[in-house]
Parts: C-alpha cells; structure tokens; sequence
RNA sequence: GGCGCGGUAGCCAAGUGGUAAGGCCGGGCUCUGCAAAAGCCCCAUGCGUCGGUUCGAUUCCGACCCGCGCCUCCA
C-alpha cells in the first residue's frame, strides 16, 4: 500500500510513488539555521519528515533525503561576530550540536546533508541565469533582487494574490513594512545577493554583482538543483516557510532553469505551541532537548510527544504530553515484552532493520500501518497499536512471532526505540545502607524495622520498591 | 483585509452517513506483609451553535459563534 500524503500545492491527498523515469524519490527538507540550539518546534518538523521517509522506506521506495545546513544569513553572521568567533567555526560548533541532538532524538541522518557556504558558486550562477533571462536585476549597491512580476504563476503554492503585495506597506501588527527602504523595483521583490556591508565583517563572497552574500532563499533552490535536479518528488518544511520561502523557491528554480513542475509534493507540518502559547523567545518557551532532558524526559519520550498529534494540527506541547507520552511508552514496553515472551525471542531479536528485513508481515498491526498511509495518520496508528495491546486474542508462539514483526516495523516506522537503559539514580551512600537495612529486616521479616526504615527513606527523598528478588532504590 | 487550520470526555487525540479508536488521569477489583508496580474492569446518549438534506448526521450542505496560524526573520 503506497504511502497517501495531503499536497499544499493541489490540496489533494495523492499517492506518493516512483515517478515513471525514477530510480529514486528525491525528498528536499529545509534545515535549520546553525546560529543556536534547536528547539522542539524545529524537531517536530524534522522528526515528522523522518517519520514520512521512514514510512517511504517501509513501503519499499528507494529515497534520497536531501536536507541542508543554512550556516550563512543574518543570524549566523550577527552570531559569530558577537561570539568573536569566524562564521565557520561558528556555524560547525552549532551544527555538532544539532547532529547530537539529531541522534539522539532518533533522526535518520539525511543521504546529503548540504551546506550553504560550501554552496555559494552554485547560487550565483543561479542568480546569473536569472539575470541572463531577465528574471533578476542588479540594484544600486551591488545587490540582486529577483523581479517576481516576471514570474507570472508566482503565488501557486500559498495561493496569495501577488498584485496584492504591492500594496501592502503594513504588516499585521500595523507596523510599516520597511523592509524595502529604495533599493527594490517593488515590495514583492526579493533578495537573491546581499552586497557587502561593513556589519557583514570579513564575510563576503565575490560575485559578477561585487562582494556579498546570497540571500536566504536562493540557498535551497541552488542545493536542491545540485543534488536532486531541476524537478524532485517532495518538498517539506514547516507551514511557515510556506510563503514566502517556499514559494521564492519555486520561483527562482523555474525560472533559472526553465522548468515547470519543481516539486512534485508539497509536505508541510503545523506548528508546535508551548502549553497552549505560540513559541517565542519573548515568552521563554523555547524548549530545547537538553532542557527537557534536564528534566528528567528521555529523548524518545520528547519524539513520542512530538508525534503524538496529527502533522496538520498544531500540536500543544506540554508536561503532562510529555508525562503521558512515558506512561504509553512503558505500557508499550510491557506489550512488547509479552509478545517477545510468547515468541520466544529476546529483546534482542526485536531490534529492527533485521526484523523488518527478513519478514515482510504485519500481523495484526496492518490496520496500524494503513493508518500511517492515510496522510501520515500516526495518532490513528498509534491508537491501533494500543488496540492490538489491549486485544483478547489468544497468544500463540506463531501469532506472537507475527506480531514481534509487525510492531517491530511500526515502531521503527515511527523512529521508537524501546528498552532504552534509562540511567539509574546515584545513591548515596547513606541511602543504599538504609536499604540494605530494610531488605535485610524484610527477608527476617521484622516488618516493622522495614516499616520504619522505609520512612527513613521517604524523609530523604526515595522510594524504595521491592522485587522477588531484590530492589530498586528510586528518587521520589 | 487576503490565504489557511481547528473546535470530539478532566487532559491529549483518531474516526465514521447507521449511532463514538486509543493514550493519560480518575474510580473499582486482583495480587503483594506494607509501599510501588502490574493485570483486569469501569469511565462521552455525546462530537462549537442553529438550520437543511436523509429512514438515519458527530460525519454531507448552509449560516453563525469561538480559538489559532501565515501574510515580516521564523520548523
């Protein structure tokens, strides 16, 4: 069954397949921009695309995930110059630290992981065939801005009204949009190549245009075109990007290489709000993963949480999402260990691609799968999955050995990892003595010096919970 | 103003023209010296409001109300 994906452009639910003439299904995703941590807004979007290129793979489709670093912009630039630092060695820095975070969340690692910088000779010579036919300008100061009354299907994929924009000399908020003091012909008119200004420092470029730096959209049209060609399968990023980013996108690459049909889907994800408020640094809700982990949260708790709504729903992140999406991973654990019981395998057996490869079965999680395929329904899946762990079926060796297959896909489908060793709490000395006071008084069955020691223990802050066989010594 | 999304139980969240998946929380039971955990059971006559179509609508149509996003750097 093919995976079925809403498009932003024809506003249909379609297929995605292998085009006729493809060997590969060539997906673009826009990165982040390396001037700081990422927050759980910017992994919901990332996770999401993995969920969908991993659900690619499930169904069997060869896929090139193309998704880039942007290491030059304002931010990145305005960052390394305040960190006294050069651009470079800046932007590496961040990236290092997204790659951990990407680890650590579960993120296939894309097939091509481009960067702008190393980019900046592909988007100039973009630009330069923009100029050639007519579709860019040079202004005053060396800068090129790219002339959208040229580009007459401009708007297509956010469906805004072009003409429109030019009258617009405020914004939402009732501010001025001031963005365009003098040099562009028109206030639709965007940036291709910023000219060189003194706060740009040491970072500058040479161009036919002067020294500068490309401007913000360019970079995707230039590495898309390097390493998926003119036309690709899928485009994603978040709704915000939608216009004007994406929409600057198409009309730099069909213009520049005179090509209709740039993107063949359009994948977009809803926005992340913080405990029912937009996300904003204004209002300190930036979640980082390390703040979360800080807290206590494993990664794979914030990945389940982040997956947990419907990829066009924003989702409302929360503690108690987060405490929720613990408690459904453990219940899932449990779930799985039966199965694998019932089976006879050990965890072991149960860590995929080797379970999703040998067998190609769902057992009874197909109707989860089919969820997944409808638009990329993980909460629809997910209650699927829980369906199946709450089933009265009766277990057989065979029906479980099915099923160990099956939920072993879904998951890795879904980027879960299960039996992660979550780290112990330190004990103390103090505290471990105390409970091997009480274990001791317990198997002498003196409960109450048991009794008493385990109040002891509450007093400091842990709980102690017995075993058959022994105990575990637990922060409260 | 333009473009777009959504309103389903205490919270989160699927879904369907034939009477509401699932998770969390909560309640009950079982088990365990206690505690915790776990297992089992229960938990929306109801799906923003009002009309319409229909044998039948939460699901289709219309109007309205409310919340949100983008239109400006933003995943």
């Amino acid at each position: 069954m093919p995976v079925f994906l809403h498009d932003t452009m024809s506003r249909e639910t379609r297929p995605l397949l292998l085009r006729p003439d493809g060997k590969v299904f060539g997906m673009y995703c826009c990165g982040p921009t390396v001037y700081g941590p990422a927050h759980i807004g910017n992994f919901r979007t990332f996770i999401l695309q993995d969920v969908l290129r991993r659900a690619l793979e499930t169904d069997g489709l060869p896929v090139r995930h193309v998704r880039n670093i942007t290491d030059v912009d304002d931010k990145t630039i305005l960052g390394s110059v305040k960190a006294g630092q050069p651009l470079a060695e800046f932007t590496r820095g961040w990236t290092e630290k997204y790659h951990r975070d990407c680890d650590a969340l579960g993120l296939l690692r894309p097939h091509v992981e481009p960067s702008a910088v190393a980019h900046i000779p592909q988007q100039v010579e973009m630009i330069r065939s923009l100029v050639d036919r007519g579709h860019a300008y040079a202004a005053a100061d060396g800068s090129v801005y790219f002339k959208v009354c040229t580009c007459p299907d401009y708007g297509k994929l956010s469906r805004i009204d072009a003409t429109k924009l030019r009258s617009q000399s405020t914004n939402s908020a009732g501010e001025a949009n001031v963005a365009d003091e003098y040099d562009r012909e028109s206030i639709r008119d965007f940036a291709l190549w910023k000219a060189w200004s003194p706060e740009d420092g040491a970072n500058r470029w040479p161009s036919p245009w002067g020294d500068g730096r490309p401007g913000w959209h360019i970079e995707c049209s230039a590495m898309s075109l390097a390493h998926l060609g003119a036309t690709f399968d899928l485009h994603g990023g978040g709704v915000d990007l939608c216009f004007p980013h994406h929409e600057n996108e198409i009309a730099q690459s069909e213009c520049a290489t005179g090509v209709k049909g740039f993107a063949g889907h359009w994948f977009h994800s809803a926005h992340l709000m913080v405990e029912g408020d937009k996300m904003s640094k204004s209002k300190g809700n930036l979640y980082t993963l390390d703040e979360l982990v800080e807290k206590g949260f494993t990664p794979t708790e914030v990945r389940y949480a982040l997956i947990a709504g419907h990829y066009r729903t924003p989702l409302n992140f929360t503690f108690s999402g987060l405490e929720n999406a613990r408690s459904a991973l453990g219940k899932l654990e449990r779930f799985a260990d039966r199965l694998l019981q019932a089976a006879g395998f050990t965890r072991k057996e149960f860590a995929p691609p080797e379970v999703r490869e040998t067998a190609a079965t769902w057992g009874r999680f197909a109707p989860a799968w089919e969820a997944l395929c409808q638009d990329l329904n993980v909460p629809g899946c997910l209650g699927q999955v829980f369906a199946v762990a709450g089933s009265k079926d009766e277990l057989t060796p065979e029906l479980a050995r099915q099923d160990v297959c099956g939920l072993a896909r879904i998951l890795w489908t879904l980027g879960l990892t299960l039996f992660q060793e979550r780290k112990a709490d330190e004990v103390p000395a103090a505290v471990a003595e105390l409970g091997a006071r009480r274990w001791a008084a317990k198997q002498a069955k003196d409960f109450a010096a048991a009794d008493r020691l385990r109040q002891e223990l509450t007093a400091l802050g842990w709980t102690m919970v017995d075993r058959k066989d022994g105990y575990d010594l637990k922060k409260a």
